[in-house]
DNA sequence: CTTGACAATGCAACCGGTTGCGTGTACAAT
DNA sequence: ATTGTACACGCAACCGGTTGCATTGTCAAG
């Protein structure tokens, strides 16, 4: 590989000129530019990202380290359209993505230290939502902007973070299944130690006590956003007989195919008897059988908008702060209806 | 952010003691070790990934660039799979994945040899499968590993792909169909410039041939890989009316559902009148309805193979060289059935 | 006591760009 | 002819690590 020194020799002019030119930053003369830009085509040369992000202090890279906690997580919508909607705004501004994997997450912390200490991105969007004010704090000190995806448990005014607002929606899919009639409403949360896990179970449940009902312990459980871990829900509750629920809600549309699945085989009649909403939006979700009424989490939307503030405040050398909080939008199909009459 | 010079005066040795300790690969005091080690916690010090990449010449890096020839590559199966793939042996081997955007073919290339030239990755897995000879031998030249998914057209044996024989496994389709008693089996492609679309059809047209058809140019038809497109694609055809297919082959799910809605719509049963068959066997086809027969193409295992081939080329600082072929597997589910009788 | 050998650490060059500052040249103004 | 000045480019230090080689120290063998 030829270097800047390569060229600067064979053009007859120094090393700067020709970093000169490639930067375009700086006045050159007509006929030294053509010179060098022809030695450097003729010796196929192209400077050297490495060297370049070193001395000026800028990688222009965005990382993201990509939570494995649960199985599934490739094939639920969330990661896809996570990428989308980084990528979108990544390649608008020149930038590129830096995917780090990790196994759990206390290795998911321990990756995304790495990154961050390392310099090896300018800044980092942060999708794992468990973070602890220790860890929040410690992320803040390294003094590289980062925004998180959802709002951290505790608050921060000196954090950045894009917020769905998962208690509140929550609460609403179940408000709009009990004016549907519905009484025994199930809630089918992916990791419990996730926070949106948590944060839909809150809203679940203050919506079901605001309706004067004390939710069973049974009507609640978790499927790892896996899709047998909605037909596993579904086989338990179906235990509870009178007590089993006529609605589910599930925490993603991976899950409420599961149950679907489950449902059906139990020749439980889907929205008739039993009805059930999924989360996400996702393509299967117009196209199974029934249709799968759902939430849509603006995913993609969301971490352009934060990826956006994370470059606009890298450029602006200072950490972001802007809180967003972003809408949903309950998209209802077949797959839910008036609750069965006792 | 301190420096390993700083640690190194701080701690009373030189830095390339503290490099020293931090590489793990010399014999140091224990007494100094220790020391070293200390006041790099105390003093907050991380090693620079950038400072060491140049100096060590290895990034520990693999890159990718996704094309976004077409709408809807963030919702096929395909891309999930792809970054499932790679960051798995990428995770294991403990690199991390660069990922960079493009807006079309050219750029794609364009984006290709930026990264590449500029040496921002250890080693590159090539997507995009339309690289003719001039490219793929500019790529060799630049003399860093790459693998391509796909073979490419035209036949270089110092060149690695994992390819998974898409002509052979479009004809199987079409043979399994006619199987079926079809006759006339419609072929619904991707983006009709994109290799794997040429290979599919080719496999088709071979595979009708052989059983003595000449499959009509109206039969043949691009979704670019969209619902909509393949939507679309029966509305084109439907008004062949007897000549109309009794069989659609699509190149991904996608466009399969999209040719299910379009069937539902006109009131044709499915399979009873009408073949429905995929290709990816994506999450969603088990729960369609009907649920989708369809080819089920590991790409998740593909670009894992690609991975772990580039690794291993990586370290042994040799351009890789092996070719593979994968098999792919027909799901047959209920979307498919006998031809309706005439 | 000298020499040899090995272990631990220092030294300085190097990876390949960038950039503030200084210098030489050309051309215009006096 | 002299001074002024703006422009184009050279110089050298710097970004933050790594590493081959030299040097110092230590201990054992001769």
């Amino acid at each position: 590989m030829p270097t800047i020194r390569d060229v600067a020799h064979q053009a007859g002019v120094h090393p700067s000129t020709v970093s000169r030119v490639f930067s375009g930053k700086s006045k050159i003369s007509e006929a030294t530019r053509t010179r060098v830009l022809e030695t450097a085509e003729q010796l196929g040369f192209q400077p050297n990202a490495i060297a370049r992000s070193l001395s000026m202090q800028q990688t222009r890279t965005i990382a993201i380290v990509v939570p494995h906690i649960f199985q599934g997580f490739f094939q639920d919508d969330y990661f896809p359209q996570v990428m989308q909607g980084l990528l979108q705004v990544a390649y608008k501004h020149d930038y590129r993505i830096l995917v780090g994997g990790s196994s759990g997450h206390a290795d998911e912390i321990t990756q995304l230290f790495d990154i961050v200490g390392s310099r090896q991105a300018d800044g980092i969007v942060v999708l794992s939502n468990r973070l602890d004010v220790d860890v929040i704090g410690a992320l803040h000190n390294q003094d590289l902007p980062f925004v998180l995806m959802g709002k951290p448990l505790e608050n921060h005014d000196d954090v950045a973070w894009v917020d769905s607002q998962d208690a509140y929606y929550s609460g609403e899919v179940v408000r709009y299944l009990q004016q549907l009639g519905h009484r025994r409403i199930a809630y089918v949360g992916g990791d419990p130690d996730v926070l949106v896990s948590k944060e839909r179970l809150l809203g679940y449940v203050r919506a079901m006590k605001q309706a004067g009902i004390e939710p069973l312990p049974e009507w609640i459980d978790y499927g790892f956003f896996a899709e047998d871990g909605g037909y596993q829900a579904v086989q338990r509750m179906s235990k509870l007989d009178q007590l089993a629920p006529t609605a589910y809600y599930a925490a993603n549309d991976l899950m409420a195919l599961g149950i679907i699945r489950a449902l059906k085989q139990r020749n439980i009649r889907i929205p008739e008897q039993v009805s059930v909403v999924g989360t996400n939006n996702s393509v299967a979700a117009a196209h199974v059988h029934p249709t799968l009424t759902t939430l849509e989490v603006p995913y993609a939307d969301m971490i352009a908008q934060a990826a956006s503030l994370l470059l606009h405040s890298i450029h602006q050398g200072e950490m972001p702060t802007v809180q967003k909080s972003i809408d949903c939008r309950l998209v209802v199909r077949e797959s839910t209806g008036p609750a069965p009459s006792e």
